[in-house]
RNA sequence: GGGGAUGUAGCUCAAUCGGUUAGAGCACUGGACUGUCGAUCCAGAGGUUGCGGGUUCGAGUCCCGUCAUCCUCGCCA
């Protein structure tokens, strides 16, 4: 053991090691130097301790001690002592003691840091954080959002594998399919011509997984999409990824249950009990427009098509469906302007228009209250649930066209009225879904979740006469207004699928071509299965308050897909690409 | 593919209506100081105002183009 070796981290020393000797290893926070004495910040993952080097202890040692500067590594030996009555520091954990030094060796020199890495640090863009990400790793804040990442990864590793789970690593270099989003494509030197796609969710080899008899199965897995990416959304994420056999919806529904208390209790010491409450994809959809609400608060969408119409107001009377909000005593926040700011945010979601209505004593104020006769003001009055200072707004539209800027503007305005606890937590699930969705663009049927969900039992016999009502057996765990889990009971008997695969327009010998080998599976003793995936990144996002993904995941991506640390994606020798058959 | 925001010292920002030598805090360098802890005090260095073009007597500021980062619509389980 080289002799400069730590004994002790530097979060770890109290008044309890008085006397002791330890030897301590981290970087040089800071370093104050009184000519005589010179006080060190040594810091490392653990925490930071005080260290004291007196010229009386050793000239050549202090004389090496003011010459240390910002992120110098060094390892110092020194006795824990307590700190003198009076100066203890309250703001560190280790702030009752401090280390006198009688050795110090300097481990390694630093350059000038891009921007300071301590705890006081000011805060930096982002751009210049990416680009030197090791340094912006070292970072305190950093460190304690990969250590809670850590830990969701083990708690839930310990709590699947603790119920029979087996952890099965699958392939990332797969066949493509058409389906969903955008491959990514790996050629194949021995094919020329050929692809390989990198996956973008383990799910085809988790079913097989269930075929092969491993009934419980998990994997912490990587997946891949080339889409455009988003403050929440990088174009490769994590996903735990679940499956089980010989089970129903509630059997996944529990078990996700009691992995997001196990996940909350023991990372952030929080209790929420189970079972969480089910919301239908119907009542989601016409109470906030949209699958996944943040229900932390009430402002459900209210619909007045019935009243709107007997209005004079034209654009009331001929809409298909007028739905509004009541965004309590709001009428005071928001100006002409910042109203018509209101509208043109609804237009960004395809809202034609806003109308709004401020309500007095005895009348609105609005642009359209004059269409309004007494009565219908009454009865508006009584739908809204409106009061002296509310502020109403109406989409008018078709009623799904209207869900998007209704459920937009909900959210704005939640956030915005600080109608909620930012700290809370509210779990709930969304369950039938729709099986099939209509695609305005080719007119056919296709499979909102994958082509392989199972149709809920009691809605088998509309699969032929109405195929729009036919509900899947789909549920999605929402967190705050974010989807953090989603999954499916699958398809496992053959005339089914062939039946939804002729649904949405996949002749035999195409589905053959694409899932061949899944068919060929299901054919062999395929159990019933079902299964869900998690979103690792999302749940540390809600977990640790972030803002954007990109402070969950060490080694991230810009939006334009880059890694500004390596320079990935980057051109290739064109001897490469004639290998590859590219060129 | 569309819309928007930002880009000035190593970092975070300022610079009035287009006007003199582009400033501040932190960081950095040198010096002083034996109980500091985001140390203090004195002195100092540091700028292709993202890049290219244009308008103007004069551009950090206005116009055009371009690049980068972020947000967002479309896209995406």
């Amino acid at each position: 053991m080289p002799s400069w070796q730590r004994t002790h981290t530097c979060g770890e020393l109290r008044l309890d090691h008085e006397g002791e000797e330890a030897t301590l290893n981290g970087w040089v926070n800071n370093w104050r130097d009184h000519g005589g004495l010179v006080f060190i910040d040594l810091r490392d993952r653990y925490g930071m301790t005080q260290v004291v080097f007196d010229p009386n202890t050793d000239e050549e040692m202090h004389k090496v001690a003011r010459d240390l500067r910002s992120e110098y590594v060094i390892s110092v030996v020194g006795k824990v002592a307590p700190r003198l009555e009076g100066k203890r520091n309250p703001k560190l954990d280790t702030g009752d003691i401090e280390l006198k030094a009688t050795k110090l060796e300097l481990l390694n020199r630093s350059e000038v840091t891009p921007f300071e890495i301590g705890p006081e640090a000011e805060a930096t863009s982002e751009e210049i954080r990416l680009r030197h990400r090791y340094l912006d790793l070292r970072r305190p804040r950093m460190q304690r959002i990969l250590d809670l990442r850590h830990r969701v990864c083990k708690t839930t590793r310990d709590y699947l594998s603790e119920r029979g789970f087996l952890e099965v690593e699958t392939p990332m270099l797969g066949r493509s399919t058409p389906e969903g989003a955008r491959d990514f494509l790996v050629p194949s030197r021995v094919n020329p011509g050929d692809f390989y796609a990198l996956p973008q969710s383990p799910q085809l080899y988790k079913q097989i997984l269930m075929v092969a008899g491993y009934d419980r199965y998990f994997q912490i897995a990587r997946c891949f999409r080339d889409e455009d990416l988003r403050a929440n959304r990088q174009p490769e994420f994590t996903q735990v990824d679940i499956e089980m056999s010989f089970i129903d919806m509630d059997d996944i529904i529990g078990l996700i249950e009691g992995l997001a208390c196990e996940i909350m209790s023991g990372i952030l010491g929080r209790t929420i009990t189970p079972p969480f409450p089910r919301y239908t994809w119907d009542d989601l959809m016409r109470r906030y427009g949209v699958d996944r609400p943040d229900l932390r608060f009430g402002m459900e969408i209210v619909d007045i098509t019935g009243l709107a119409h007997e209005t004079d107001f034209k654009v009331f009377q001929q809409a298909p469906s007028v739905r509004g909000l009541n965004a309590k005593g709001a009428a005071d926040r928001y100006s002409r302007k910042g109203l018509d700011e209101l509208t043109a945010f609804a237009g960004e979601y395809g809202a034609r228009g806003l109308a709004w209505l401020k309500v007095d004593a005895n009348s609105f104020t609005s642009p359209i209250a004059k269409f309004f006769s007494e009565e219908q003001a009454g009865k508006l009055r009584e739908a809204m649930g409106a009061e002296p200072g509310d502020l109403l707004l109406f989409v008018a539209d078709r009623y799904d066209a209207s869900h998007a800027p209704l459920a937009a503007l909900r959210h704005r305005l939640g956030k915005e009225l600080e109608l909620y606890n930012p700290d809370d937590f509210h779990f709930s699930w969304c369950v039938d879904f729709p099986l099939l969705e209509h695609d305005a663009d080719t007119g056919h049927w296709v499979a909102r979740h994958h082509p392989f969900t199972m149709p809920l039992e009691e809605d088998w016999h509309l699969l032929e006469t109405e195929p729009e009502k036919v509900r899947a057996k789909a549920y999605d765990l929402i967190v705050n207004g974010e989807e953090a889990a989603g999954g499916t009971i699958r398809l496992h008997k053959p005339d089914l699928q062939a039946k939804v695969f002729s649904l949405i327009g996949l002749d035999e010998e195409e589905a053959q071509k694409r899932f061949g080998f899944l068919l060929d599976a299901l054919k062999y003793g395929a159990p019933p299965h079902g299964g869900i995936a998690m979103g690792l990144d999302r749940w540390v996002m809600l977990l640790a308050k972030l803002e954007n993904i990109r402070d969950c995941i060490a080694f991230p991506k810009t939006q334009r897909a880059t890694d500004l640390m390596t320079g990935a994606p980057s051109e290739v020798e064109p001897r490469h690409l004639r290998e590859l058959g590219l060129k």
